[in-house]
DNA sequence: GCAAGCTTGATGCCCTTGCATGTATTGCTA
DNA sequence: TAGCAATACATGCAAGGGCATCAAGCTTGC
């Protein structure tokens, strides 16, 4: 496979990749604040931040974790922060650093959405696939465009 | 499967799709905008109008076709209108209608970008799956997510 | 121990997108 | 056929994201 010439079959893989999460995160997101509550990229964050056992994270892991450019978290965090969401403190051993740590108002938040974003999950996806087979199959297929390899987990 | 409660797996075919999707289109568009073309969007629209025969799409076929808001056929024609890859005329039966018809201009640029955009998509998504196979059964997988069925094509 | 360079994060500017609304035209209905 | 709703597209405004730049702190080499 030449690196010019993608198959047939591959660009209509990226294609439909680009169509499939449009719809589906356009849709998801749509269910999700009908439901009232805010954008999924919070969701995303706080998740993040929620799993981080101790002091909380720095821009830099959020940055690496959700795939963000660095000013983007920057002001992201700006928003959560004035929503009440996380809180920011400076690190100890390193001048520059920020620390986020979310707050109970988060911790609330993700336990509130958690329930909204499962049943948008499940209807916009699950649904929509036949089954746990091609489920494991199509996570796995996505796995490798993000360089997880082939293995499990 | 329950409305409420998505699959483990359905739920990482979820998170993958998401992420997948947002690190190769960045890395493509990336890729594009170094070698020195505008965004992917207008190549979508200048495709669907140079595939399209005869008089040009309206603004809703356009919507329709690459799932976009209205507001934003509306400037996105714009931006391609002051580019020159596009001319708008209004339509004979219909005094509200625009038709959006590609100039040459347009046709060159589609040119001219596909084999960058080509190779972005071999370097991005082809070499990362292991084969056409696996390319066949990601884009099955992907179409049954934009309700394509689960048919050939 | 200090200057140069790197790292971490913030910010100004502009473009794009989302949301609401406006305007013109068509179609339906009574 | 007058009136009203629906359709097709445009636009004002605000929020979000990309790009370049800036400031502060750390590290390294001399």
């Amino acid at each position: 496979m030449p690196e010019g010439a993608p198959s047939e079959t591959v660009v209509r893989a990226w294609a439909r990749l680009v169509k499939a999460q449009h719809k589906v995160l356009g849709a998801v997101e749509t269910d999700i604040k009908r439901a009232g509550f805010p954008p999924l990229a919070w969701y995303d964050v706080l998740l993040a931040l929620g799993r981080a056992q101790g002091e909380g994270l720095r821009h830099l892991e959020i940055q690496a974790e959700l795939l963000l450019a660095q000013h983007n978290v920057s002001r992201l965090v700006d928003r959560l922060q004035k929503a009440g969401l996380v809180e920011r403190r400076p690190v100890a051993e390193d001048g520059r650093g920020q620390l986020v740590k979310i707050t109970p108002s988060g911790r609330d938040l993700l336990r509130r959405m958690w329930p909204a974003y499962r049943a948008a999950i499940a209807r916009h996806v699950g649904r929509k696939l036949g089954g746990e087979a091609q489920a494991r199959s199509l996570a796995d297929l996505l796995g490798r465009l993000i360089d997880l390899g082939e293995g499990p987990k």
